[in-house]
DNA sequence: CGACTAGTTGACATGAATCAAAACCTGTGG
DNA sequence: CCACAGGTTTTGATTCATGTCAACTAGTCG
């Protein structure tokens, strides 16, 4: 049992900061000093002219939009590794947000694509960036339209997992954004989100430890739940083309 | 009033057919001959290795993912003069499949990202188009998170109207697919989806004349129910670069 | 340590889902 | 041209999951 778990952890962990497209990509960004960006500070704003092009070198960023009256749409979480603004076209579609402190490294808009149509090689590993956050925005629309609070939750927790934001061990999670951050992600409330936890919690597959962290006692429990229907290593494949 | 109703006709009609990218990268397209896709069959289905391209040139697709048990998530409809297929990688994502019999044009994966890569004046369509349905994807996580049924309901018509699923006149508009389509759509069911209708043909704001065509009698309200917040022109800017 | 904010829990309301039946188109054969 | 059979859509009654409002509790930071 405890052997079990263990190997499921493995089978998550580790597969998403090293794809071949986003490395040489980053390579770009490589000489490139960090800027800080404290917490609860915008990168840039939705509608702004797309100047530049990011990337997040550490902690977290929220991209979001806003409809009508204060309607918040978290549409994802950006983790260290990651780029920001690569689908965007004149203007941004969405306004980022650092979640946590953030170091990022900035590269002019132009220049990057400049840099995209000079260098062959670079050029697929771009389209597959594209490719990786359309499949990730269709996986949000199947939690969105067909799953349940519960479902929507575990399914979360294993994208934190399968991002690393856990500890060694691997079964401590670390939720770095806070419930309302979590709930307009989920396009839940923030009391559903925190009933469901308690639920969760009362039936052993975690316990939370702080209001940050959560202790996973069950992955095999939390895959099963997150109604990923196939197993859930096929749901991280198609966000990795090597491997 | 009457003057209003035909001036914002205009303004949502005829602005997504003739975006500059599509225009070029659908000159790849035009000497290959038209095969012929009968209602209901599917031109490929997720997981299989993605070896076509498609451009369709009659009828209407759906693209959808079957999670789990039977539940399946539409998360797109393709018209006329759709691409189909650019955003993916190794594996199609979703299933493809026509709603009414369709034409289509195709094109080996492979070839298409040769000349992409060879056509240094394809290529800013190509990224462009990507561009353009990853704003549809987050158009649709809006939605989907945070539109109530009625909201959905108008959102789509609209998106129906502005893709131009309409009479000359612009105010009958044809819904090709059936009720459990735009249930699977809009993240509801087939009776919601009806009762909806419903509801907005006793407000005076649309009369359903028949299974697939609905008449328009206020588009101003429908835009104003579709819950899209600042107006609607600005939701389709973001589609259309040039103009 | 104390005050403030974030998170949890409870009671209740509600919009959409579910289950069931009636009404309706649509195509077919007499 | 009409009657019927099939599926699709609409309507109705009821249930249920999640939202809302409100009180309480627990972290966190000065």
């Amino acid at each position: 049992m405890l052997m079990q778990k263990n190997t499921a952890f493995e089978t998550i962990k580790g597969s998403v900061n090293d794809i071949a497209g986003q490395m040489s990509l980053k390579s770009l960004f490589h000489s490139i000093p960090q800027e800080v960006l404290q917490a609860g500070k915008a990168l840039f704003w939705e509608g702004d002219a797309t100047s530049h092009l990011f990337e997040l070198a550490e902690g977290v960023i929220r991209l979001y939009r806003i409809i009508g009256d204060g309607r918040r749409v978290i549409t994802a979480f950006l983790y260290p590794g990651d780029l920001v603004g690569t689908s965007l076209q004149e203007r941004y579609l969405y306004t980022a947000e650092a979640v946590t402190d953030c170091k990022v490294r900035r590269i002019a808009r132009k220049n990057f694509h400049d840099e995209i149509s000079r260098s062959a090689c670079l050029r697929p590993d771009f389209i597959s960036l594209l490719c990786q956050e359309m499949a990730a925005a269709h996986d949000q629309m199947v939690l969105l339209s067909k799953k349940n609070a519960e479902e929507r939750l575990c399914s979360f927790l294993l994208q934190l997992i399968s991002r690393e934001m856990t500890n060694a061990a691997g079964d401590l999670v670390t939720l770095p954004m806070n419930r309302l951050d979590i709930a307009d992600y989920l396009g839940l409330t923030i009391e559903t989100v925190s009933r469901t936890i308690s639920k969760l919690a009362g039936r052993n597959v975690l316990v939370p430890t702080g209001r940050h962290d959560i202790k996973i006692l069950s992955l095999k429990r939390l895959i099963q739940l997150s109604g990923n229907g196939d197993d859930f290593s096929l749901e991280k494949s198609h966000s990795c083309s090597i491997h």
